[in-house]
DNA sequence: TAATCGCTTCGTTAGTAGGCGAAGTGGCGG
DNA sequence: CCGCCACTTCGCCTACTAACGAAGCGATTA
């Protein structure tokens, strides 16, 4: 139950949905995150850090930056299961359509242009 | 996004889940779910039209009873897949076992006795 | 038609969740 | 090894949510 319940308290917030959805296609490093969603730093970080707790969400820690992606739960799973039904109904979504035309945007900026999100 | 996002919510509470649970075999009416929940009646009649608001339940009044039950949502559809994934999710629960159990035996009391919890 | 029954709505209270900025942490580059 | 960079944790505030009892509502029964 519990497990459950961490599942659905996760998908429980419309900026964690897009969040998770804006990883479909690949993964993503908080800054790109951060732009996407425009939010504080420390927020993403918190949704981020909830999906992950859910098991919706998985690490990889490459030099001080970390790439989020959906996890690859196994087939059956409760996680697998919640992944395939948020991306079948969220498909035609207008905002996640916003969204992955800001995410072809974001993940063409510099690594300067990232990093002001940090600094103001 | 908001119909997903309703459904997320209404399926973010442990109370609102085992309800949904409980009507896996068929219709319950209000003072069935009080005595399963142990809730007092505004609460769980809260939880129910938040569930029916997400679409996941669905009513039959008959007389001053008023039925509820899962809702047959066309196959496809984010309520159908998400009544689906729940269900997967959780048939082998504890704590759903146990209201099972507990469903048994509420439905097998008589009018008088599930009455008692709007008196007290 | 008056009383009762099953349920809902209202008002209140306590606990939770989302948001931010400031400070902390650990890995890299100068 | 010192400072910077990407991210996390902490502390605080605001807003929302779950819970209850009391009062209200529509339908049945006496």
């Amino acid at each position: 139950m519990q497990d459950v319940l961490a599942i659905t308290k996760a998908l429980a917030d419309s900026n964690r949905v897009r969040a998770l959805m804006a990883l479909r296609e690949g993964e993503l490093c908080l800054c790109h995150l951060i732009h996407l969603l425009e939010l504080a730093p420390s927020t993403v970080s918190k949704h981020m850090s909830i999906l992950q707790q859910a098991g919706l969400v998985e690490t990889r820690k490459e030099g001080r930056w970390i790439h989020y992606r959906q996890a690859d739960a196994p087939a059956g799973s409760p996680v697998h299961g919640a992944l395939q039904w948020v991306q079948e109904a969220l498909a035609d979504d207008a905002q996640i359509q916003k969204d992955d035309a800001r995410r072809e945007a974001v993940c063409c900026q510099s690594r300067e242009e990232l990093a002001e999100c940090y600094r103001n």
